[in-house]
DNA sequence: ATCCACGGATTACGCATGTAATCCAATCTG
DNA sequence: CAGATTGGATTACATGCGTAATCCGTGGAT
């Protein structure tokens, strides 16, 4: 039986490893300097701490190197996609039982939902639906 | 200037302390006993642990404890909702930089969103632009 | 009366995480 | 050239988490 192909599970990536993978991910291929550039002022990391999680994500498989003369370019080694897509589906099922719809209507209940989000969320329904009767 | 009632935080829920909450959420106040019965099957967990993760969150405030002859009873002391829209808005925010379109995109283009779920999100949808119009 | 199972309390223990500091070698700076 | 800075490697260290085990007392079974 065809089925989809199995997309390897990316590696976990912890929370304070998100916010460094996402600097990754909009800036493309970065030294260690320019993420700490990235990030200071939005958080007080030292140094030190944003090269440890670079660290660490290298050694889980998140992120390539490469040496270029003397220093290390990182880049992306997982696709944020799928990555979201991953914690997604994880956090669907531990708070929500796996289940979209509930989500969706807290949110909408509790978190003021601009006009231009539900003009998306519009525009991806018909999409889905157009899909599902094809 | 008058805002939302302040939502004091939840206590932080573990993964599996998850787990324990939902079967509270749903049982209402249950004994130890009842919890075990209820994950068996489903989780292998031995008893102590369902018990150590139901002491630690009474630690943290989550469940209450009611003394009935010599056995305990434990109720949700937060709400589930509460929890729920705190872990989602702490997803949203970690993965999605708080943008709740990408992360339902990705929903519907990767899993089978079902028919049901989509006239629920539909409904949910009519109901939420007809609030913001009026 | 005796023994056992079960619940609460305390303790365990290895791994992950957040947040760095130290050590070292090489490069920039003056 | 000498010192300062910077990046990689190694080490640190408290806390939380997953997953229990042990100890102890009591109520139920025999």
């Amino acid at each position: 039986m065809a089925r989809r192909p199995e997309t390897p599970p990316s590696p976990k990536i912890s929370d304070a490893e998100w916010t460094v993978m996402k600097v990754l991910w909009e800036r493309g291929t970065s030294t260690l300097a320019e993420v700490v550039k990235d990030l200071e002022g939005r958080l007080s990391w030292k140094p030190r701490t944003v090269q440890s999680l670079i660290r660490r994500l290298t050694d889980k498989g998140a992120l390539a190197v490469e040496a270029v003369g003397r220093e290390f370019r990182y880049s992306p080694a997982v696709a944020q996609d799928q990555c979201q897509h991953e914690e997604s589906v994880s956090f669907l099922d531990r708070v929500f039982n796996g289940r979209l719809t509930p989500f969706v209507a807290g949110m909408m209940e509790r978190e003021e939902v601009s006009k231009d989000d539900l003009t998306a969320l519009r525009q991806m329904l018909a999409e889905a639906e157009k899909k599902l009767k094809k």
